[in-house]
Parts: C-alpha cells; sequence; structure tokens
RNA sequence: UCUCGAGUAGCUCAGUCGGUUAGAGCAUCUGACUGUUAAUCAGAGGGUCGCUGGUUCGAGCCCAGCCUCGAGAGCCA
C-alpha cells in the first residue's frame, strides 16, 4: 500500500528495475562527474544515494535541493560504482515537493548534541539517532501486545480519568471544566465540584492497576498499555509527567508465577528488539562507543547488544529484601561508610543501595521481593510472620535493572477482604472511596498478581540512551510541553 | 523540591590577572577540486557575551537577584 519505501527499495528492489524514492535529503555533494543526494524517508536507518549528472538537473531546481528538503527521485536502480552502497538510484526525474532553507534549517549534517535536538523535537525524528529510537520503540510496544495477546491475555483500556487516588502513587493532575478564574462555591465556601463535568473531583489516571484487578477478576488475565500521568515535581533522567505504562493482571498468579510472567515478558520484548532491530541497534551501539570513548577505561561498559544478549541469556537473580540489606550490611562500602544513607532493615532501598546491589554485586538484573510491609502499598498481600524477618512483609516485586534501576514494580494482591481494609485503615485510605474495588474481595475473590511495567524506562534500556526524554517523541517534564 | 554545574556566532566550545577591534572548529554562502560517503581545500558573511541591576576609569570576566538548561538526590515506573 502507498509509495514503496527505500527499506524495501534496499532489500527487494531488482537493479535495472525502475523506482520511485520519496524523502527528506540528508546531504547533497556535487562534484565534477556526478551529484549524489543522500535520501531517507525514516523506514530504515539506511539512506539510498541518488546519483545524477550536472548538467541533468536544473539549476535553479539543484539550488533548492538542500539537506531538509523533501523530493520525489524516480529513475533506475543500478549497482553502486562507489564503495558506500551496493545500489544506487540513477535519477530520471526530480519533484522537489518541499525546500528546507539552509540559514533556517536547523538541522545540519553536522553532530548535534540531544540537549539541542530536545529544543528541535518537532524535528529530531529525522535524524538517525531519533529515527532509530522511534522505530525501536514501535517494535517494542508491537513485542509488548504481541507478547501478551499470544499467552492468552486481554488488553484492557482502563480510564484515563479516574476520581480515585486510591494507590497514593502521586501528585495528580487535576481534570475539570470548572472556570478557573471564578470558580462555583458550596454553602462552606469551598469549591462545589458537583457543578464539574463529573460532579466531583478528577484527576488524570496514576495507575491502571485498580480497575485492571477488576478485569483479572473477569478475564482472568488482562494487561493495560497506556498513558499515566504524575504531576510530580521530578527532574531526574528517569521521570516523566506523561509516560506509558503496561500493566498486567493475573487471577490466580502467585509471587512465583508473577516473577516468572516478568521475566520471561522482559526477555521476549528484548528478543524481539534484537531480531527485529538489527540495524538501528547497530547504529546506536556504534553511536554508544564513540561516546565511551570520552570516558576512561574503567567506565566503559559493555556494547550495546552484547548488554541485551546478557540479559536475555541469563536468569535474574532472585533475593528477598531481607537477604539484600544483608549483602548490604556486609558490603565495602557500607563498611567503609560509602554509602550516603543508612542501611538497616526496614529502610526504603535508596538508589545508591540499587546500584550496589545491581551493578557492583550480582552485575545483573536483580528481583528483590518480600519488602517491608511498612514502606509498600496497602493492597500487597501480607507474608505470615518470619522468624527470620526482623517485621512484617508483604509479597512485593521489584525489578531492578542495570542502570535504570527499577523498570518494574509489582505484588501479589491482598485478596482478604478484612485484611485489606484493615490495612487500609492502617494508612488512612477510606474504603468507602474504592467501594467497588473492595467487592472483588466480597464476590468470589481470587489470589491474583500483577506489575507495572515503566514503558519507557525499558526503551531507554534497549537504546542504550541515558535520558528517558529522548525515548518518547514528545517529552513532558515540569516546565517543559512545547510540543 | 534540594545540591552542584552551565548559559559567548545556526551548532559545539575557547576566551589568561578586569584593559583597547570577541576567537576556533563545524554548519551556511562563494570559488576550486574530486564517483562522492557528515567529501576535501581556499575565501566570505555571521555576536544585544541568558535577563535585570550593581561595583569599577573600564565588565564576556567580579557581586546580587531572576530565567533557562544539564547532572545528581528525593518521589517513583
Amino acid at each position: 500500500m502507498g509509495p514503496i519505501q527505500i527499506k524495501q527499495i534496499l532489500a527487494e528492489a531488482a537493479v535495472g528495475s525502475n523506482v520511485t524514492v520519496k524523502g527528506w535529503v540528508r546531504t547533497k555533494r556535487e562534484s565534477k562527474n556526478a551529484i549524489f543526494i543522500a535520501i531517507n524517508d525514516g523506514s530504515t536507518i539506511h539512506n539510498i544515494q541518488a546519483v545524477a549528472e550536472p548538467g541533468q538537473i536544473a539549476e535553479d531546481t539543484l539550488k533548492l535541493i538542500t539537506t531538509g528538503s523533501c523530493l520525489k527521485v524516480t529513475g533506475a536502480l543500478v549497482a553502486s560504482q562507489g564503495s558506500g552502497q551496493a545500489v544506487e538510484v540513477k535519477i530520471a526525474d526530480v519533484h522537489v515537493y518541499g525546500t528546507a532553507d539552509p540559514d533556517a534549517y536547523p538541522l545540519q549534517p553536522k553532530k548535534h548534541s540531544l540537549e539541542f535536538l530536545r529544543e528541535i523535537a518537532h524535528l529530531r525524528p529525522r535524524t538517525n539517532t531519533f529515527s532509530a529510537i522511534l522505530r525501536l520503540r514501535h517494535a517494542l510496544a508491537f513485542a509488548v501486545h504481541k507478547y501478551y495477546n499470544d499467552n492468552g491475555f486481554f488488553y484492557l483500556h482502563t480510564p484515563i480519568i479516574t476520581a480515585s487516588d486510591a494507590e497514593g502513587a502521586g501528585e495528580m493532575f487535576r481534570v475539570t471544566t470548572l472556570d478557573m478564574y471564578n470558580p462555583p462555591k458550596n454553602d462552606e465556601g469551598k469549591i462545589d465540584f458537583k457543578q464539574d463535568f463529573f460532579g466531583r473531583e478528577t484527576n488524570l489516571t496514576v495507575s491502571g492497576q485498580l480497575e485492571g484487578e477488576l478485569g483479572a477478576m473477569a478475564l482472568s488475565k488482562i494487561y493495560t498499555f497506556g498513558p499515566t500521568f504524575r504531576a510530580e515535581n521530578s527532574n531526574t533522567t528517569r521521570h516523566l509527567a506523561e509516560f506509558w505504562m503496561i500493566e498486567p493482571e493475573m487471577a490466580f498468579f502467585e509471587l512465583e508465577d508473577n516473577m516468572n510472567l516478568a521475566e520471561d515478558f522482559v526477555k521476549y520484548v528484548i528478543s524481539y528488539a534484537l531480531e527485529n532491530c538489527a540495524a538501528d541497534l547497530d547504529f546506536l551501539q556504534k553511536r554508544l562507543e564513540e561516546e565511551e570513548k570520552q570516558k576512561p577505561q574503567n567506565e566503559r561498559s559493555m556494547p550495546l547488544i552484547e548488554k541485551l544478549r546478557f540479559v536475555v541469556d541469563n536468569a535474574f537473580e532472585r533475593v528477598t529484601y531481607t537477604e539484600a540489606i544483608d549483602i548490604l550490611l556486609k558490603s565495602k562500602p557500607h563498611k567503609e561508610k560509602k554509602f550516603q544513607y543508612d542501611v538497616a532493615w526496614g529502610i526504603d532501598l535508596q538508589s545508591e543501595h540499587e546500584r550496589f546491589l545491581v551493578e557492583k554485586h550480582f552485575k545483573k538484573p536483580v528481583i528483590l521481593i518480600n519488602y517491608p510491609r511498612a514502606i509498600k502499598a496497602f493492597y500487597m498481600k501480607q507474608n505470615a510472620p518470619n522468624p527470620a524477618e526482623p517485621g512484617p512483609t508483604v509479597r512485593a516485586m521489584d525489578v531492578l535493572f542495570p542502570g535504570i534501576g527499577e523498570i518494574i514494580g509489582g505484588s501479589q494482591r491482598e485478596e482478604d477482604h478484612d485484611k485489606l481494609v484493615a490495612r487500609m485503615h492502617e494508612v488512612g485510605i477510606e474504603p468507602e472511596a474504592i467501594w467497588w474495588y473492595l467487592e472483588t474481595r466480597k464476590f468470589g475473590t481470587a489470589p491474583h498478581a500483577g506489575f507495572g511495567l515503566g514503558f519507557e524506562r525499558l526503551v531507554l534500556f534497549v537504546t542504550g540512551m541515558g535520558n528517558i526524554r529522548d525515548v518518547i517523541p514528545f517529552p513532558r517534564t515540569p516546565q517543559s510541553a512545547e510540543f
């Protein structure tokens, strides 16, 4: 359907056949005997080279063919006389769809910083790096759907606009149609949300999990994959105000099953990228190698593709929170007081602790389970008391990745109604506010489990990029929503 | 939100102890050369030194406030 793309031409078109190429000019080089135009249409990282003889293209047309301009080129596909490519298009006809004034077009045929490209996010998909990232992002998203579909899961569409903040997962964005400058007030002088669109306060979702559990209690295995919003003032390379989250939720799964699924799933999507995005990964790997050259020898990391293969080929390390604390207490940085935050059973592990476990101690992805109850969400299933553990724990599970930190957070859910309600009272959540959620425990409750995976963190890992703002087309971060 | 760092040409940066006319590479334009590969060579154009105020005979440089960007931390996915 539609015109043939450069990817197809390079892979399939016969030498001698007539082809039409539509795309954007990356570079133009003129010489005495030939004019070379490198054209890219985003279908692949590779450009196609179009060649014309001097004088063949009218002088005023040739002037319009500059970096960034858009062309249609027709001609015969021929074996290339040069060494950089196998085939090229011998130009018979050129049409300029759109020009790009070289003085004004910001993408020059030279290296640009990622910071600069963020300022021109509307144009950065036209660079090699970002087109490669966007193709990988697509492939990973497709692999997510394929994995769950092939494994008997149903894609459940949970709401974007919600009235609940049961999880307390973070600050929320308010959704309202009330007049901000003159909101209606009730008898108490407070804003009268009864007059708002939904007749109550609403926000953008921070998680589809609670609704996901409703789906799992009917369809057994569901997943969500949609946008999620956090109004936290987070300014890091790992946080976005708008990001995409994948949340499978499964009836009749216990923590062990949940871990198995998480590991199998992550390995599958990474394998899919390795098999289907070889050229893009190769490009990103070379790009990273250039960057690594700036670093001292001992700080350099494994080449990208080797790193991905390593994750796919090796079992994730599974350790309990209690064992992890023990490892940290015996660790060199703890003994030498190198950790900024103190280690003791009951603490929420800090970035430095997670990094030590993943990058120094185990040197592979780690699944941490059975966290102290006090530092985890109310809906996590409570473990029976264990004499080896100083306090009560819950069946939580965090998957930690090198360089990324927490990529997955999940748990087996508390299916006992009374325990769940008791826990809600302890942490100050009004059960009445999510009566519908609690009814899953009243009517045909079942053991179940699930997790959330931050899609951009996965893309970050697979592309080897360093900043999450560079793996989503139009990042939303504090003070930034231009495009 | 906190800590640290940065802001000088379209981009990436240099700019000595505060001193006279603000520099380089790349990009752009012009010319030369060449089946070229982000070509090469030569020349040219291109600046409100983030903003506001202050110190000083004199500020890109020192001081204060603000803005923006980046790195790390917290929160988390």
